[in-house]
DNA sequence: CATCAAGGTTGATGTATATCAAAGAAGATA
DNA sequence: TATCTTCTTTGATATACATCAACCTTGATG
């Protein structure tokens, strides 16, 4: 939990391309540092924020794995997504100075704590990060417009797939296989996530590998027929 | 469809309380006007954008009342929010360039034209529309959120208990009743917004009224015991 | 005014997923 | 190694909602 001793630069994290993709020059490189004050550990099952919490910062993910949730009044709960390095998390708490959710580490963590007063100075002054800002949102709105339909009009089959799908995806942007991967999250993690219920999960992994769609074990998946899976969230007939 | 001739003026609109509500100065105000190029008149049934549009403006809702939906690929929609005067809809479009929705018009319906050029140029300027502008994206985040939540664990009856408390609320906000209603929508469009099909909706608007919680005459709608529906929202036993 | 189309209601029946329950891995802890 | 705890799998059964179908309302149109 105790911040990094030594200054932290974006102009050289490894993670910059999926952070801050755009074209910056090398002068607004080194401003840019700026907008990172420390880093963060976060171990893991610990929480980065609740819901709740003053609201300061936006965070960068630059190792390990989160999950946000919320949850009703009378305490039923709802995954809103999982993060991985290089993801922006926080952005709920803008609106109202709270935030709205809680992020959970799933595996011990490292984030970047960017304050959010620096990230609108600094935008002011760069128009490329303002509409990176910008982008971030809109790409966050975007996505759960996606789960809207998806949690609104697929079937189960369906959402696991575009489930695992989109996870491999992920990760492969970050250089890890195409259809290998380890799930850093329970079936009933996964299964608020999709709006289903852990049993549900579990008999969906079980029908996929009878069907020689994936193999699993445990955490461990391998997708052994990507375009069964990809059919799958296309065309199911209802 | 045609813009109007006379110069559009944020600083007299009678929507700024909604549209942008936070403590300008009267010369932040008027710069502010340039924010709106033009008005545009949205018929009903019309788009006001639709999936794969470019990008180039937001709209602040004037008159009128707002579908958004997206569709996946084999067909199935999903309307994804209901927007009323006052409201921002196009976010979607910010993150590809290219819209990600369909806004359809669910009455006649005028619009502010907001190039989001402006929207940024004006935002390096002035601190408390940039921050403003934020707000908005990190509301309509949240409210995704409690959407998800919806779509993900509640049950028809909570899910349109949830729909017309809001509803209420809104129109409430904007100087109309907080008991009675007239929907714009059809028994459709509130199923698909809230993952259920329209014989559902129609069925539990039924029972609403036949519990005497609700009296409904085709789109009117009043509300005869509020305690009741807030209390189906929170407490509901699974 | 008659006709039509779109939207809405209600009943009968089907089904996907939830719920309940029991037992089997796997990793943690002593 | 033995014992727990947590996670997972699988089966039997229940249920909320979907689906199918018929009919009713309402406003539009010629």
């Amino acid at each position: 939990m105790s911040p990094d001793k030594f200054k932290v630069a974006c102009s050289n994290c490894n993670l910059r391309e999926l952070c801050l993709p755009i074209g910056f020059s090398t002068e607004e490189m080194n401003k840019l540092d700026e907008i990172v004050a420390t880093r963060k550990q976060v171990k893991q099952g610990q929480h980065l924020f609740a819901s709740g919490d003053q609201f300061t910062s936006l965070y960068a993910i630059r190792t390990g794995f989160f999950k946000t949730c919320i949850a009703s009044e009378d305490g039923r709960e709802q995954v809103t997504g999982f993060q991985m390095a290089g993801e922006i998390i926080g952005l709920d708490g803008i609106v109202t100075d709270h935030h709205n959710c809680n992020a959970v580490a799933l595996e011990d963590a490292e984030v970047c704590v960017m304050p959010f007063s620096n990230v609108e100075t600094l935008s002011r002054e760069f128009p490329v990060l303002q509409r990176h800002v910008h982008r971030i949102m809109s790409r966050e709105i975007v996505r759960e417009n996606g789960m809207m339909l998806m949690l609104g009009n697929m079937r189960a089959e369906e959402r696991l797939a575009a489930f695992l799908l989109n996870l491999v995806q992920r990760l492969h942007a970050r250089g890890y296989s195409q259809s290998e991967l380890i799930l850093r999250m329970t079936r009933e993690e996964i299964g608020s996530y999709l709006g289903l219920k852990l049993e549900t999960i579990s008999r969906t992994f079980s029908k996929f590998s009878d069907d020689g769609i994936i193999e699993v074990k445990q955490r461990y998946v391998r997708i052994l027929d990507d375009e069964k899976l990809k059919q799958l969230v296309n065309n199911q007939t209802i």
